[in-house]
DNA sequence: TTGTTATATAACAAGTGATTTATATAAAGG
DNA sequence: CCTTTATATAAATCACTTGTTATATAACAA
């Protein structure tokens, strides 16, 4: 539960979503996240530290370098919760299909 | 943009996200909403305007009573994102697999 | 070594968020 | 009307987040 906590939360910022968006490209290096951003260093750093206790990515070392991907299992349990609100929808988008289909038969009741 | 920073976020809270599993179910009152939290009216009030801000529930005026249920639109834009992220990590993996293939059939060639 | 590049950490200010209690509003039931 | 029920709003508090600058660390290159 704290892994949606964190993932969510990780994910509320537009900042690091742009990060998950280059990242989508491939890996990249911290200086080459930070550039596109008006931030410091220090900033970017910090949202990586965010995104990667997120479990959203991970990081190799390569010498000085921290390149940074996209983590494989970054958003399996945050799906696994929406599928409960969408399946909910659904339901609900059923039941009022329901609803429809009795409140029609009436009305072909009535026009009997 | 600000929809997905206000979506996430408002999912980002463990008792957010224990309201709309309940509301999952159907819909119900403030007060009824609030029961099973060991904490005050006000507060599940303000969590649950967080969530109608986001766009993940509506309300019903009902006398007194405000009854929320979940939206229907509610976790669109949130999907559309995600499927950004989930397309990438397929992509990787898809990238991954033909790695996989070309060090096989070098494996092969190396066997002949 | 020494300087440079890449990144992390520390300390701090400003902003945001979650909660509480107290109070307001508004409908429902005598 | 008056009381109760259902909910919202206000004000205060406390913790957490985000950003900054300054500094540390660690690898690389000369």
């Amino acid at each position: 539960m704290q892994t949606l906590d964190a993932a969510f939360s990780a994910l509320a910022d537009p900042t690091r979503r742009a990060i998950l968006s280059r990242l989508a490209l491939g890996e990249a290096t911290v200086l080459e996240l930070a550039k596109p951003f008006d931030m410091s260093q220090p900033a970017v750093s910090r949202h990586l530290k965010v995104l990667e206790t997120a479990g959203l990515i991970t990081r190799r070392v390569e010498g000085a370098k921290r390149p940074c991907r996209l983590a494989s299992s970054a958003i399996g349990e945050i799906d696994r919760w929406l599928d409960m609100l969408r399946q909910a929808l659904e339901q609900n988008y059923n039941r009022l299909d329901g609803v429809l289909a009795q409140m029609e038969q009436e009305e072909e009741g009535n026009v009997k």
